[in-house]
DNA sequence: AAGTGGTCTAGACCACACG
DNA sequence: GTGTGGTCTAGACCACTTC
């Protein structure tokens, strides 16, 4: 730890974040680490306790420490998931009988059963949202939500809407969509995919993905919305939404 | 303004983002519009200014709002540019001599005007920095960094590292490429794209590129690394900070 | 000069976690 | 109970913008 330079323009809060960010990459501190508490700092660097908050302030929004309530503030563990855009959806990990989560997740090295660690928020019979019926029309979908956690942390909430006259008859309608998940089920209905849109945006998590991903007030999210064609029609629709601090996306393009 | 119900759950400064939120969304403040100043909200809640504070801390977080000292609050304008990934590379538009970033705000219907508003920041030949080294080789390349300002804000901070051999001769080593931009030269030279890979990462924006990109402290940055192929070989890497609230990244996949 | 936001201090009450 | 982080108040000094 090196001192504060009070006469600095740097702010005192972020000398003191610069500080710990140092001993974080340096390894003094290391993954699931308990950090020195705010009164620890106070005393250290004899500042006020709003001036130490302020500065992990960052640090959490860095996506380097998350705070635990009446227990401490740690250091935050494994680097992101590689998540494959262009070979996750590839028809043989269909046939061979994995999800595309199961593929960046196993890519990745990391623990995680889809019998375990899925959960189910909702399945349910109804109408699209209008922000979905711009890409899915205005009939009847199921809906799928379900939260990914991996290794204790939940990662991804995912809702996918499908056509009902395409999930009907299918393992789509119950919790378990057997292997190759949804897409396998959709080909086997009939439909065979023929391209994939993915777009892409950063938010700050509204309140109830905060929640469910929990993620510090304020952090960022990537919100990707998944579409699935067969022919010009759309059959799935999946809005997702991720931490966005855990995942790398990797798209590759055809230089046309 | 609903008044504030201090018996609730919801933390006082949320309940006056969400206040604030609201005045956005419903139009009573506009784009550019100043929102109240901090002491006025003071008076107007009953509350202290650090709570104020507090809460437009979050607005500023989301992207909805920018700070000027001295100055005041502000409503955020534009929305984000949507950056087909897919179409925005294809040989056609090179023909037609527009660069990808020039495709992207046409699309978008921005103001943009790739002579006066992109900065040159470095243009030089060196040795490429460890992280683009592994998808480059360890050769000397040519180093163009440019900030590209759209109505007056900078969206982007791209730094594209071209082996020597490929760029030399060719108008990459000057600061105006040409027609097309810096692929229809890599072209042109003999060298045709087969494909391009982009790796996009959500970082915490560190201070140079919050700076440059005129961002808030803690900002969420779209962190984008592209590298482009003639056949086996990387012709090209860009590495890209881009204002994560100012674009929507839009990517078309084969249904293998 | 007056108003604005940026930062810091001092002190307080609360909710949650752990032994 | 004790220690932890979450929130809020009161007051202060500073830097920047605008008039």
């Amino acid at each position: 730890m090196s001192p504060l330079d009070r006469s600095s323009d740097r702010a005192i809060y972020r000398q003191i974040a610069d500080d710990l960010r140092a001993d974080i990459r340096t390894g003094a501190f290391g993954p699931g680490d308990r950090l020195p508490s705010e009164s620890d700092l106070v005393a250290r660097y004899g500042v006020n306790r709003r001036t130490v908050q302020h500065a992990f302030g960052l640090l959490i929004a860095e996506g380097l420490v998350y705070s635990e309530h009446g227990s401490g503030r740690f250091v935050q563990g494994r680097p992101p998931v590689r998540r494959l855009a262009s070979d996750r959806f590839a028809r043989r990990h269909r046939r061979a009988g994995q999800a595309a989560f199961t593929v960046d997740m196993e890519q990745a090295g990391r623990v995680y059963d889809p019998r375990n660690d899925v959960e189910m928020l909702d399945l349910r019979v109804g109408a699209p949202p209008d922000r979905i019926e711009d890409r899915i029309g205005d009939g009847p979908v199921l809906i799928r939500s379900r939260r990914y956690i991996v290794e204790g942390l939940p990662l991804q909430l995912a809702t996918s809407y499908v056509p009902l006259d395409v999930a009907e008859g299918t393992a789509i309608m119950s919790a378990d969509t057997g292997p190759g998940g949804i897409y396998a089920r959709i080909e086997e209905n009939g439909h065979r995919l023929t391209r994939i849109t993915e777009d892409v945006t950063v938010e700050v998590a509204a309140e109830g993905v905060q929640r469910l991903l929990r993620l510090p007030v304020g952090a960022p999210v990537i919100h990707l919305v998944r579409t699935a064609y067969a022919g010009e029609r759309a059959v799935e629709v999946c809005d997702t939404f991720m931490n966005a601090t855990a995942f790398e996306l990797s798209y590759e393009l055809p230089a046309r």
